[in-house]
This record gives structure tokens, C-alpha cells and sequence, in this order.
DNA sequence: CCTGTTCCATAACGGTCGGTATATAATGTG
DNA sequence: CACATTATATACCGACCGTTATGGAACAGG
């Protein structure tokens, strides 16, 4: 079958424009979802914070875990982004502290809703919000593997104790981060969260 | 007006006893509770666990958000009494130790539900289930409080070193707390949590 | 027995959930 | 203009939510 050679405009909408930018409905919805959590997000929560219909929703993103799933990946490429600055840190003390400084500005700030959106959509498991878990849980085993990387990259560089263990220090990382999280959801303030990191890093070991 | 004395016979049960055990089918509600949130857990998923129907439910406890309380209550009863054990552990180290490895046993452990009943039930926040968040955080700050003493009282007695800050040191071991928790509910295996407290107790300010 | 009280079982209440069918409005192309 | 295509707006779907009204069953006291 012969095809034509496709002019190409680039943009070529045949049918009624939509009225709407995707990528601002998607930061909309984002955003509930942050603050409510997958299960607590309704479809009218949405719509009404995107200004947008259901069908348009539905026509624009597919369903509900499909713009879910498309608002993971601007939150973990928006606010998530410090932790791949952390890695480059050039001592693992720094990564460390990088990492938890980054925490306070993202989880425990005012401009954004407090905690984490990934720990807020996972840890209520509803039975047909499973699959929102195990992305969620996949995606923090992902970058917890470069980080387990990076510590064991420091073990060799002398920048740690070689009586430490890389997997167990980054799970204690991990865990201070998502406490953070926790701590910031429940109403901590920036002071007292900067406390806390403040005193984890008199913790952290020396080389 | 003049009143009878009453005879009090302690259990004068005037109409038809009821026919399950109240003790019994608050164990099975906070179960259900722990497992799935207060959120997620519905009054369907409630009353076939608990083997009873609505009405009765209702009769016996209030409605969900009271059964919730009373099973919050039994759930610091029986499964964080280790927490006020390990306030009682002779040295500060001993107390985080202890505090630690009874999260494990009782957040990671196969027999119930993994997590905390209390983040579950309080991190996706709906609307009305704002009073049960406030509880949780309620009880939280509490028994935070009383570890702040402990740890005071140990840099007095020279348990820690007087550079390190008691309210600062409660902030990160609870972090970590509810890091087992998080990881615990994301299907981390007790060997792993394991190494994550091998590894904090190896951080931990030697006096 | 009868009455009062308490409990169980069924069924229903209004409301919200995620998701859609239908009809209409706005564009490009002939 | 007609036509195909796409977006919007309204109204609706069945299922489930937490809660409750209703009617009958099991007990104590008279």
C-alpha cells in the first residue's frame, strides 16, 4: 500500500481545539492528589480543580489511574529532582544531608501540600488502588538501588567506614525521609524538622 | 423524688442478650482497621469480619468513627505496650534498641497486618475522617513527649553526650519508627528491617 | 399469659463513587 | 455549503457508601 508523504504540520487538529492546556490540568490534578491522596481524590475533586468535565477528563488522560500515573511523573520529575542532585554530592555526608535538606523544602514547605505524595497514595491500600502501590513502591526501590550504589562508591572512596553497611545505612536514610514526610504531614514545622535532620547528621558516621 | 436503691446486680440484662462477644468483634474491627484504614476499611468489610450485622454494630458501638476510637484504643493496649517497656530499659541506647526491634516485631511482622494502624489510618486524610487524624497525632505527641524525658533524663545521667539535643534525638527515632512502618507496609522483609536497625544502632551516640 | 425491653435480620434511605451515552458546538477540508 | 472530526455540556448509569427504619425474636418481671 502506498502512503502519502504526510506534510507534517506538526500540530494539524482536525477537529474542535480543546479549550484547555493539558499540561496546566495536569499540574492541577497533581496537586489534589498530593493533598488527598489517590483513594481520597474524587473525580469531582479533580475536575473542579482542573476546570475541566469528566468526559474531557476522561478524553484528555483516560481514566482516573492513568492521570494518576501521569502526575507521578511530574511530581517525581518537578519536586522530586533533588534526589538526583543529591547523588552527585561529592562526599556521602553531603549526599546524606543534601537528600534531608531537600526533604524539609519539598514535604515540609507551605507552598505545597505537606508530606509525601507517593507515602500518601500508598500506605492506605485500597483493593483497586494496588496497582498505584506497587508503582509507587517500584519506583522508590528504583532510586534507592543508585543510592545504595552511591554509599557503596563511598565505601571504596574511604568517604565511609568500611564497618558500615551501604544497604543499611540507605534504609536508614530512607526511613529518616519518609519520617520527615510522616512528621511534616502531621503538622511539624520547618524548625522541627530541620532539628531533626540537624541532629541526624551529628549521627552520621565520620570516615 | 425519692429513688429505689438500686440492687445493682452488676449485669441485670433486661431483653434478649446479645448473641456475639463485643471484646471479640472489636479484635476482628481493628483487624479490618489495620489492614485497610479507617478510609478503606467500609462497613461491609467491618461487620462480615466481625460476623455481625450493621444494626448490631451500630447498637454495640456508636458508628464507625467511635468503633474506630475503641479500636485505636486496644491497638495501644496490646500491640504498643513495648513502647512504655522500653522507657523503662536502663540506658538511652537500650531504649532506642528496644523501641526499634518491637516495631519490627509488631509492624513487620506476618501474623497481622504489616504497618502502623495509626499511619494508615491517618496519612490519606478524607475530609471527615479529619478527627481521626487528629487523634492519631494526638496520641503520637504524647507518648513523644514522653520520650523526650527519657532522653533527657539519660544526658543527665551521662547516658548521652551533652552535645546532642533530646528533642532532636525523638524526632529522628521516631523518623525512624515510622520508616520501619512505611518500608514494613511496602513489603520490606524483617531481615531487611533487621539490617536498617543494626545499621541505626550502629549510629547511635556513644556516651 | 402479657408487657416491656433489648437484640437480630431485612431492606431501604439519600448520597457519592468512577465512568459514559447522548447531543451539541467548534474546527478543518471538500 | 456539507461533512468528518474532535471537544464540550448535561444527564445518567449501576455500585457502593454510612446510616437507619421496620418487624420479628428472645429474654425478664409482673
Amino acid at each position: 500500500m502506498e502512503q502519502d508523504v504526510i506534510p507534517a504540520p506538526a500540530a494539524a487538529q482536525k477537529g474542535r481545539p480543546r479549550e484547555f492546556c493539558v499540561d496546566q490540568a495536569l499540574a492541577e490534578a497533581l496537586h489534589v492528589f498530593w493533598a488527598k491522596g489517590y483513594d481520597g481524590a474524587s473525580m469531582t475533586d479533580l475536575t473542579e480543580a482542573m476546570g475541566i468535565t469528566k468526559p474531557s477528563l476522561y478524553a484528555a488522560f483516560g481514566n482516573k489511574e492513568a492521570l494518576f500515573h501521569k502526575a507521578l511523573d511530574l511530581y517525581e520529575q518537578e519536586k522530586l529532582e533533588y534526589g538526583r542532585a543529591a547523588l552527585e554530592q561529592p562526599t556521602a555526608r553531603k549526599v546524606a544531608e543534601y537528600y534531608l535538606r531537600g526533604a524539609i523544602d519539598v514535604h515540609g514547605g507551605t507552598s505545597d501540600p505537606k508530606g509525601c505524595m507517593g507515602l500518601i497514595s500508598s500506605l492506605a491500600c485500597s483493593p483497586e488502588a494496588e496497582s498505584i502501590k506497587a508503582d509507587v513502591v517500584r519506583r522508590r526501590a528504583s532510586s534507592q538501588r543508585a543510592l545504595v550504589e552511591r554509599f557503596e562508591r563511598a565505601k571504596a572512596e574511604g568517604d565511609i567506614p568500611a564497618h558500615v553497611d551501604a544497604e543499611g545505612l540507605t534504609s536508614v536514610l530512607y526511613a529518616l525521609l519518609q519520617g520527615i514526610s510522616v512528621q511534616a504531614g502531621a503538622g511539624a514545622t520547618p524548625a522541627e524538622l530541620e532539628r531533626l535532620v540537624d541532629t541526624s547528621m551529628t549521627l552520621w558516621p565520620s570516615p
